[in-house]
DNA sequence: GCTTGAAATTGCGTATGCGTTAAATTATGG
DNA sequence: CCATAATTTAACGCATACGCAATTTCAAGC
């Protein structure tokens, strides 16, 4: 009876066995974002279900979710298509991001933020300095990718987490492309610094203002990397 | 042969027979957004399937989709459940508006707006008058929507359209259920021309201040008729 | 009664099969 | 040689079936 109450422990605590149909959809989503499932492609769905070992209605679904989130296409009997990233596509998902991150930043800082998750944001910039001068760029584009989500997530606005992530998702591969190509991010972190300042100061509106400007920035930088480097679409 | 092709280029203008999952989608969410389906219901996919007169698969795809539009609640083995929509998410969804909107307004203004566009948007500002003056709430409603949704379309960015689409249809349920208690919404119209006088000078930051205030002015209306009639939850 | 465990129920996850129909291919006429 | 029609192919949409597991029902003990 005790065993059997810590074996149920145990298997609450567990991830208790996903569904077909979730693995399927954080399979895609990994091998897309990462390139590994090269944009533009097409697959049918019983491609993708051998290669997953199962059936196509779980990877229909999955289909149908990642469609949702903008990474595939369904075109019947077309195939399953991975999407392209254009330059005009990154247009799109900054100048959203742009929009909804200053909101999250403004609304942070006037709602207030306890110092445990200013300690965080610090540590993330920290992480970012420490990356640049061991010149580690994953490590970097890791920490940048926490720093932003964490805002976010402090703002407490479920709906605005689920868009900012859909959309940093569709850029991820072009963030990853440019990564190496760009010039190291030093200024990234003065502007990141003096949000995390407004923020502690509730000074809602110039929090606002750091981010907007800061993410402005990040797309004049993404698009011309990307116009120069002639990668048109990912 | 001449009927056979006759035929052909009948089905062949005709919306050729959406699939039932199309199906199931735009009915269900027609039932979603006007309350046929009450809120925190929860339903069966089989007592769907047979409602729709299909088979539990398409409905299934169906709910998947509506899922990620935050329009239901996928409760294994405890039903689908139509989602509550309470104050606090009024609260969400109209602050995502407020921004996209905003950075909508802005960019219609800074890209430049073709007279004809101008024409239409003006267009739904008289429909509106015109409705209020019959005291025709409903065709105010439509015309709002109308004039809101021709303004996101014309700064054109797909992603933008989408994201304000999805949480247009979330709040469209409050919205509703409002439409008769508030009162009559004549300084709407004032902000409605002031913008498009503002897109129409090209004043980018002016049109985009304009649909902030318009924003923030409906959403507090909204939330405070949701907290005073005490319907905390719809 | 109230709790606990066993039994029964039933809703869902997934596999599978089939008919439809779009795409590809070949055949046919200009 | 090209364009169009007929034929073939095969991918998908959907229905259906089934076993597992969660939930509910019921019984028995405290």
């Amino acid at each position: 009876m005790n065993q059997m109450a810590t074996l149920k422990v145990v298997q609450a605590e567990a991830a208790k066995a996903p569904s077909n149909t979730q693995r399927a959809v954080t399979e895609l989503r990994d091998m897309i974002i990462t390139n590994k499932l090269p944009p533009g492609s097409n697959h049918l769905e019983s491609e993708l279900a051998e290669m997953l070992g199962m059936s196509r209605t779980p990877v229909r679904e999955a289909a149908i979710i990642l469609e949702g989130q903008g990474l595939v296409e369904l075109r019947p009997r077309r195939g399953i298509r991975i999407v392209l990233i254009a330059a005009a596509d990154m247009e799109e998902i900054y100048a959203i991001l742009t929009e909804l991150e200053s909101l999250a930043a403004h609304d942070v800082a006037s709602r207030g933020c306890p110092p445990k998750d200013l300690a965080q944001l610090r540590g993330y910039i920290t992480e970012m300095d420490d990356a640049l001068d061991a010149d580690d760029r994953q490590r970097w584009a890791l920490a940048d990718d926490r720093f932003h989500r964490k805002l976010v997530d402090l703002a407490g606005n479920r709906r605005l987490q689920s868009i900012v992530a859909t959309y940093f998702d569709q850029a991820h591969r072009a963030r990853m492309l440019t990564l190496y190509i760009r010039p190291a991010p030093r200024g990234s972190n003065r502007d990141h610094r003096a949000l995390v300042d407004a923020i502690e100061r509730g000074d809602a509106e110039e929090a606002r203002r750091i981010h907007r400007e800061h993410r402005i920035n990040a797309k004049r930088m993404m698009i011309e990397l990307i116009a120069n480097h002639g990668f048109s679409a990912v």
